[in-house]
DNA sequence: TCATCACCTGGAGA
DNA sequence: ATCTCCAGGTGAT
């Protein structure tokens, strides 16, 4: 078990995983559903407005094993060095699923905004260390909401896909709970029957909230990665956008390549190549 | 089965 | 200033 103070809060935040998150003095402050995080990296906290958010940073997860496990090659072994602290995140499952399904054909700090918006649209108002925060919105509440509503949000084309994934949880089609405890495949299956989510979209939100290790999203960015260093190892990759099958089957190669933890990889990665290009984060 | 294309919107870059 | 182009994809044709 790594000791806690290893994690480093400034990496894990800005690794794409999170939105809904600011860096305010030395503080950083999310929101996680109907809980609000505060975090501070030295020296070391972590609050919850709820006192009930546990191992949000995977504090259970081994690790140190973990990630000698994925350190195949001198790539991930030097990222992992570079990058020493980067944690997955434990996110709260339908807060993780809308905003995936927001971040398609999206930047960073857009899918912020539209996160944003819907907070102060739908959230709840509540006072944490005498400030005024905005919570995500109940389930119920967006699989209610208008879509004129949730086009002011900015969504755009997005709307109906949030408005319909919203219902699909709401009428218990999409059971989170449920989800968790499926295997990689079935779950998978599951989420990429709601409209919005393709296969991309449902890696994020398996590997961001429901436990899934094994998932490996991969997005023009992860291509990019596995075209530039990987080439040998998983050929015929091209930039052209993937098809269904090459999906399959390229996540197929790298589970047996990186191994059952090939998620706790593609973070590593991911983080790198962006940093590497000075691509912006929250 | 695969390749193309449209899609809302805000922000960066020309 | 005004415009173009693109951003952590997906679904329809």
């Amino acid at each position: 078990m790594q000791k806690i103070s290893t994690i480093n809060l400034d990496f894990t935040i800005n690794s794409g995983q999170v939105f809904l998150w600011d860096k305010i003095g030395n503080e950083w402050i999310g929101v996680n559903g109907q809980d609000l995080l505060i975090a501070s990296q030295k020296p070391f906290r972590f609050i919850s407005s709820l006192t009930k958010t546990t191992n949000f940073f995977r504090e259970d997860d081994d690790v140190e094993k973990i990630l000698l496990n994925i350190s195949k090659d001198e790539l991930v072994r030097r990222t992992v060095k570079r990058f020493r602290g980067l944690r997955l995140i434990r996110q709260d499952p339908f807060q993780c699923y809308i905003s995936f399904i927001c971040s398609s054909n999206s930047s960073i700090r857009n899918i912020k905004l539209m996160l944003q918006n819907l907070c102060k649209k739908f959230g709840r108002q509540i006072e944490f260390k005498k400030r005024n925060f905005f919570t995500f919105p109940e389930v119920k509440t967006l699989a209610n909401a208008s879509m004129k509503e949730l086009l002011s949000c900015g969504l755009g084309f997005r709307a109906k896909y949030v408005r319909d994934a919203a219902k699909a949880v709401d009428s218990g089609r999409i059971d989170f709970h449920l989800l968790r405890r499926d295997d990689y495949k079935s779950a998978l299956e599951n989420l990429k029957a709601v409209s919005g989510i393709g296969n991309k979209v449902a890696d994020c939100i398996l590997l961001f909230s429901l436990d899934k290790l094994e998932a490996f999203p991969i997005d023009r960015w992860t291509q990019r990665i596995l075209l530039k260093y990987y080439s040998k190892i998983f050929h015929d990759i091209t930039e052209k956008s993937l098809t269904e099958n090459k999906y399959n089957y390229l996540h197929e190669k790298i589970l047996e390549y990186f191994g059952p933890n090939a998620g706790y990889a593609q973070q590593f990665l991911f983080k790198m190549e962006r940093d590497v290009n000075k691509k912006s984060w929250l």
